[in-house]
RNA sequence: GUGGGCGUAGCUCAGCUGGUAGAGCUCCUGGUUGUGGUCCAGGCGGUCGUGGGUUCGAGUCCCAUCGCUCACCCCA
């Protein structure tokens, strides 16, 4: 069998590609407007960034990773998820030294083994966002702020917003077991896989759908009633925010997130045009990450939203591409050979040019170059070059003209609207 | 990992109760002397996912296997 892209990874083509590049072009300016600077980490880290960072409790780092050893023995992990590394770069290069907070953003591809279905891959590629340094609830809003302005932009459809906390480690200590004896009444009830669960993580029942597990969970304590003090006070100033900013926003108090690193804010943007895989970007606080992986005790706050699912979202609709401004067509090889400064020059000088292969007759570069949508096509045939001419037709009105070929640059660059 | 659906030309698909493969689109070449997008004609292109089995004979039945896909779980 020949060999195909490998399981849950895909190839993307022209037409999508031109889609993606518009997304990676908007998320830039969002990102510009707000002060944030681009960084690529590298695409493996050392296995222990993941399994400190993310936290061993969840599926990614049990049983999602792409793990190896290299030939020096060293164990190696391939990127399952854009935060960690980065908090991982802003302790290695002393970033905590900068003005706060420090404002990264980046786009880059994800790897995590999963079961591929709709908008769910084992490579994927995010455009993300992480700040630094600061605890201010107002940019958690922000944050917020940025990337729903990236899908106004990109006009992405029935888009929504929830948005919950997760207070801190010490303050959801009290609320956590009051959670797990909830849950102990009711274990007979629940499968195999929720008993396992709730004992490593009993707030992930939440996101479960199962049916028993959702009866139980109906009149669980909830861990947004339970907050202290001061992440209740957070939590009310992000809403406070958005409303002041116009941003529509539910408050769920069942949203979890499956990463152990949030603290207070959490929050998801869903897409209903997506299929069972709606969630299209998230995020939310991560104030003891830095530590965790060995740096400053910095507060984070940060978001991560899936290119293939804004792609999805927007409709599948590939970009059919602008057609180009000129087409050569010189069935002579020799000829053609004379004419590739010009060529150059019309590249140069910012025109979307293509030149037909030597050897097909005109009439079949004619075809190609209608296909193409060219606006004109260059003719240098036998006939022209005996007197130094070139024909040149404009495709729409079919009005032909013949000038010297000195002159195609200027009069293609000269005539009509340059692009 | 578990369950449902599907695997026939590059793409989208037809092939009734088994008899040795078709259409549309794309692409290529023509429709007289160098000119496109419409139209017409022709052509390229498939070991019918793979391996077994039943049968005189299987794309069509049976088994296995691989792959794709949707869903659970989880997440972007």
């Amino acid at each position: 069998m020949a060999p195909r892209a490998p399981k849950g990874t895909r190839d993307v083509l022209p037409a999508e590609g031109r889609v993606r590049a518009r997304i990676e072009s908007v998320a830039a300016e969002v990102m510009a407007a707000n002060g944030f600077g681009r960084v690529i980490t590298p695409t493996f880290e050392e296995t222990e960034v993941f399994v400190r960072g993310v936290g061993t409790a969840t599926d990614i780092v049990r049983k999602e990773m792409y793990t190896f050893d290299d030939r020096g023995g060293r164990s190696l992990t391939l990127r399952p998820e854009g935060t960690a590394p980065v908090a991982r770069a802003y302790s290695e290069h002393g970033m905590h030294k900068l003005p706060q907070p420090v404002k990264l953003w980046y786009v880059a591809p994800m790897f995590r083994y999963e079961a591929p279905q709709s908008g769910r891959f084992r490579e994927h590629w995010q455009v993300g966002a992480e700040a630094f340094g600061s605890e201010d609830p107002l940019l958690d809003a922000e944050m917020i702020a940025m990337l729903a302005e990236i899908y106004a932009r990109l006009d992405v459809p029935e888009v929504r917003l929830r948005i919950s906390s997760m207070g801190d480690p010490v303050g959801r200590a009290p609320y956590r077991e009051a959670l797990l004896a909830h849950l102990e009444r009711h274990a007979d009830s629940l499968p195999a896989d929720a008993r396992g669960r709730m004992h490593e993580n009993p707030l992930r029942l939440f996101d479960m759908k199962d049916r028993a597990v959702q009866a139980a969970m109906a009149d669980a304590p909830r861990l947004l009633d339970n907050l202290d003090d001061a992440s209740r006070e957070h939590h009310e100033r992000v809403l406070e925010a958005l409303r002041l900013m116009g941003i529509p926003f539910e408050v769920d108090p069942t949203l979890v997130r499956g990463l152990d690193y949030y603290t207070r804010t959490v929050f998801e943007f869903t897409c209903d045009r997506l299929g069972a895989q709606s969630g299209i970007g998230g995020g939310g606080r991560y104030d003891g990450l830095v530590a965790s992986l060995g740096g400053p005790e910095v507060p984070g706050v940060g978001f991560g939203t899936g290119i293939e699912r804004i792609t999805l979202a927007l409709g599948g609709d590939a970009d059919p591409g602008a057609g180009i401004d000129a087409y050569l067509a010189v069935p002579d090889a020799g000829i053609r050979l004379e004419l590739m400064p010009m060529l150059r020059d019309l590249r140069r000088a910012g025109l979307r040019v293509e030149a037909g292969t030597a050897g097909r007759g005109l009439k079949a570069m004619m075809r190609h170059a209608s296909g193409l949508g060219a606006r004109r096509v260059v003719i240098v045939g036998p006939r022209e070059h005996a007197e130094g001419l070139a024909t040149i037709r404009d495709m729409e009105t079919g009005d032909q003209v013949e000038v010297p070929v000195g002159e195609i640059a200027s009069h293609i660059m000269g005539g009509g609207d340059p692009a």
